[in-house]
RNA sequence: CGGGAUGUAGCGUAGCCCGGUAUCGCGCCACAUUUGGGAUGUGGAGGUCGUAGGUUCGAAUCCUGCCAUCCCGACCA
């Protein structure tokens, strides 16, 4: 700590800390295309890799983001590998209003109280000039009821299902939504949390709650699926404990991932509502026997945080890392020359292997422009995270070679053109792989058992990750630990082998354990 | 929302304590030489100092409100 005195120097440390409650504020001058390192500050890296990898900046509207088009190519592929996913198990899109009148807030108890602290309310409908040139809202433009926008639509969506739902007959409904929702949310970080964000949502309803409940799971194991498979995240699967459940919910399923620095990210969940939602609106159906019940339902929803997941679990101090499979460029190809005539040259054959590729599906950007130079662009696309990067210049001419420089682990290798586009398609696969398999090692590495609270303490000061440890099942034991550590329960994995024992902090009796960690 | 801090050119900043319209680097534009890892030289453009008031002959500088951002806490996908 006697290095604040020395201002003005090169510290390796945050340029921005609190100590003792006062702010100190260093001036490190960093050069503009630098990053911070993850050891240095990793919140300040995860920032600097968002805004220098132009994936998204800061709106002039409090808690909002422009999500710029390189992180938007992004999502968009997210949506489309997920989109598909949905549809293949017999979900169709629908869209419902962003308005939601506010008495539907008031009709499922617990849903009203989980959200009703971070609601944007409609008030007025018309501005007005008073005068003196400003605008100002017309308060005789005054809404009999207000409207809420969107936190999240199970409301309005079971408020419309009413009208749907007479008999067994109209039953499954599997409708999901894309749509951007608002949650006026304290701190915001970008992707993270942001006040508005987009998502998908899914609301099915069902005779049964044994129907739901296998929908509920069936699109648990979606989203793992499009974790591990496509963004090369490997998460566990698992129930949340009472205390973390969506508001509404009987029961709420999760995928839990770990960032590199050690913290959980809850990267997406899927809950059965049983009949919460229909007795509160009312949605009854008559069964094959004639009688009368109320339909059973689930909701399911990820988010633009899948962004956040995706960056934090893969990206290093060059910049953004991106998995082959949910990069909009797979392949980029930097000339090298020195004259026109070697450029037209290269730009012959790029122009052929492009085509091969994109043949075989692949991506390919052929970056010729003559106002940047090669090591610029090197630099910039390392930053981007695409995962390939052809070099191609006269010596490659000549031996009939390319420059090939993988992102993952930036080794780079002179290999021959011949074969080159099997050659490629067999690299982005590896590397699709080999992202997964070094993301799950340190996953793995990184779950530790703890059998005493001494020990789940020191665990979580020494040792990021995930904590193996046995719960009484109490949430008011959950509530004592969250309020001590500050780490909560992740989930209860599922398939969780029984074992007997003693919880960490009460002593009780327990028969399995769970996961504990600091979380996003 | 509670505590702390900060807003000066596209970005990072100096100047603020001790009032006299602004410093430096990167980036940008032009030309030339360059091009296998973020080029070099020469010339040039760009700022109502977050915003609204107040004090003053005069405000980036002093005072007040507001807005935004960052850090710590509470809340949360």
């Amino acid at each position: 700590m006697l290095l604040i005195v020395c201002r003005h120097k090169f510290i390796n440390l945050p340029s921005n800390f609190t100590l003792f409650n006062v702010q100190i504020t260093f001036q490190i001058h960093k050069m503009s295309k630098e990053i911070t390192s993850r050891e240095a500050d990793y919140s300040q890296w995860y920032n600097d890799i968002v805004l220098k990898a132009d994936l998204a900046e800061h709106s002039a509207v409090r808690g909002c983001m422009v999500i710029k088009p390189n992180g938007y190519a992004i999502w968009e592929k997210m949506q489309a590998i997920l989109d598909k996913m949905f549809k293949d198990t017999g979900h169709q899109n629908a869209y419902f209003p962003l308005f939601i009148p506010k008495s539907f807030f008031s009709k499922e108890a617990s849903h009203v109280e989980g959200f009703a602290t971070e609601c944007a309310v409609v008030t007025h409908y018309r501005l007005k000039n008073d005068g003196n040139g400003n605008i100002v809202v017309d308060e005789t433009a005054k809404l009999e009821e207000e409207l809420i926008v969107r936190p999240t639509s199970e409301t309005i969506i079971w408020n419309t299902y009413k009208g749907w739902i007479q008999s067994y007959r109209d039953l499954p409904i599997l409708i999901n939504q894309w749509a951007n929702v608002v949650r006026w949310e304290m701190r915001t970080r970008l992707f993270l949390r942001t006040a508005e964000f987009l998502w998908q949502e899914g609301h099915t309803a069902h005779a049964t709650a044994e129907e739901a409940i296998e929908e509920t799971e069936r699109m648990l194991h979606i989203y793992a699926d499009f974790a591990e498979n496509w963004l090369a995240v490997p998460v566990i699967r698992g129930r949340k404990s009472p205390n973390e459940r969506f508001a509404g919910a009987l029961d709420t399923y999760c995928i839990e991932a770990l960032m590199q620095d050690g913290k959980a990210l809850q990267a997406g969940t899927s809950h059965f509502l049983g009949q919460n939602f229909a007795k509160a609106f009312d949605v009854k159906f008559t069964g094959k026997d004639g009688k009368l019940d109320h339909v059973w339902a689930t909701s399911w929803g990820v988010s633009t945080r899948l962004m956040g997941a995706l960056i934090m679990a893969h990206s290093d101090d060059s910049g953004l890392v991106i998995p082959p499979k949910l990069a909009p460029v797979q392949v980029v190809v930097v000339p090298i020359y020195k004259s026109d005539e070697d450029l037209s040259k290269i730009s012959a054959y790029v122009n052929e292997l492009s085509l091969r590729l994109r043949g075989m599906g692949i991506s390919v950007k052929y970056d010729d422009r003559d106002t940047q130079r090669p090591g610029f662009k090197f630099a910039d696309y390392e930053m981007k995270g695409v995962p390939v990067r052809i070099a191609i210049g006269g010596r490659d001419l000549e031996n009939k070679t390319v420059e090939i420089a993988r992102r993952d682990t930036k080794v780079k290798q002179t290999v021959p053109q011949e074969g080159l586009d099997i050659y490629i398609a067999k690299l982005l696969e590896d590397i699709q792989q080999s992202m997964f398999n070094k993301a799950l090692a340190y996953r793995d590495e990184h779950i530790t058992e703890a059998d005493s609270y001494e020990e789940f303490k020191e665990l979580l000061d020494t040792k990021a990750g995930f904590i193996s440890a046995h719960w009484d099942g109490t949430p008011e034991t959950e509530q004592k630990i969250k309020e001590e550590t500050k780490a909560t329960i992740r989930c209860i994995p599922l398939n969780n082998k029984l074992e007997d024992g003693i919880c960490i902090y009460s002593g009780k009796a327990s028969t399995q354990r769970v996961l504990f960690a600091r979380a996003y």
